[in-house]
DNA sequence: ACCTGAACACCGTTCAAGT
DNA sequence: ACCTGAACACCGTTCAAGT
């Protein structure tokens, strides 16, 4: 009565449901209870496998970890190494969030850090500077992704079409003599007319403020 | 046997509960069944005074924004504008969050971001690159609080203490030889030993991002 | 105008028990 | 070793009804 391997739960089985559902339907549709009717099984099974749900999290962020890979030889540069993160963080941006509190937890995370912190030391920052100026790099990139202007962190797509409706009204029904400035960068605040140069923007940015240190 | 006025629920006692909770136990604790329960009143009513959840919280940042006062005759100066949020910020860790997603969705934050984009104007940035610079000096701050090393965004103590405790033993038992960098800045990744030059630093480093645009 | 009652559709988690 | 059953202690929200 005992099911042959193949059709017993497993961590893999699990974390592929979790990080599917990430993707439709952003952080909140990962749930026990869903990623168990995906498999047929009771939400308390998924416990023999994962302590908890921050475990399942801690494993999502791990996976994402183990697909930073910089270009070839850009282990050593802070601006490849950066947007090797960046290009992960922007394929999963559901689970961008999670990514500042539990990087840490996971081996390829701890690589990476040790990596970002250790050139950062090089340039002759001390150590608890470096580690602060990491720490900003990281949330910097996250934020560009996470407050992505004009994204909504929402699976369903009409509710995010109502929202975005929302915004546009609040925006362009702005007293005209009270928030010029404003309504001038409208546009901005709606939606990325170049998303590229969003993020090449935002790069410079983090690393201007990273390496430009006094 | 309708209550007299003073007794009847209102949009300001549901808000100071609101605030009260998020202070106390942080946003998780914020929820409209307890709310409601501190005014002995169904969880029901409060639709009565708030839409919904989102309303409330929305209310929470406005309430929040009013509190952002710079220095006087600071509202043109930049660094003086930043300091201003962040303290405000500062004051309300547990809600900082859920800033940048509502902001813009308040009187005195509309009011603040004019000015901001507007200084930024000034400088001769475009409408477009002012909003995002904007909009990065705000996620830079909320980064700042929310990420605060040694810091976690649960209210409860003893489950505090314990979080802390397992990630200094993370960090700690770390293999030397792997992570000697990290290793190096383990206190910093732990607690800080100077609250105030971290938010000095951390304000420093992005006001130089902002204003040293090419 | 302001609030209640009852219900719906969810959550994560614990604990004892089964095979 | 791996999973189920039953239960606990919560969530936000809708809708009709009451005063």
């Amino acid at each position: 009565v005992t099911p042959p391997a193949a059709e017993r739960l497993n961590r893999e089985k699990i974390l592929s449901s979790a990080l599917a559902l990430a993707e439709a339907e952003g952080l909140d549709g990962v749930t026990l209870r869903r990623i168990a009717a995906e498999w047929k099984v009771t939400p308390m099974a998924l416990y023999w496998h994962f302590k908890d749900k921050g475990a399942l999290l801690d494993a999502m962020v791990e996976r994402m970890m183990t697909e930073v890979v910089p270009a070839d030889g850009g282990a050593a540069d802070l601006r490849l190494l950066t947007t090797a993160l960046l290009r992960v963080l922007r394929a999963h941006p559901a689970l961008a969030e999670i990514v500042p509190d539990r990087i840490m937890r996971t081996g390829p995370g701890l690589d990476l850090a040790e990596r970002v912190v250790g050139l950062l030391r090089a340039v002759g920052h001390s150590p608890e500077l470096a580690a602060q100026l990491a720490v900003f790099l990281l949330n910097g990139l996250v934020s560009l992704v996470i407050r992505h202007p004009g994204e909504v962190a929402v699976g369903d797509e009409s509710v995010r079409q109502t929202l975005i409706g929302e915004k546009r009204a609040r925006l362009t029904s702005l007293p005209a003599d009270e928030y010029p400035h404003l309504i001038e960068a409208a546009d901005y605040f709606l939606g990325l007319p170049d998303e590229e140069s969003y993020y090449e923007r935002g790069v410079d940015l983090i690393l201007t403020a990273v390496q430009r240190r006094s």
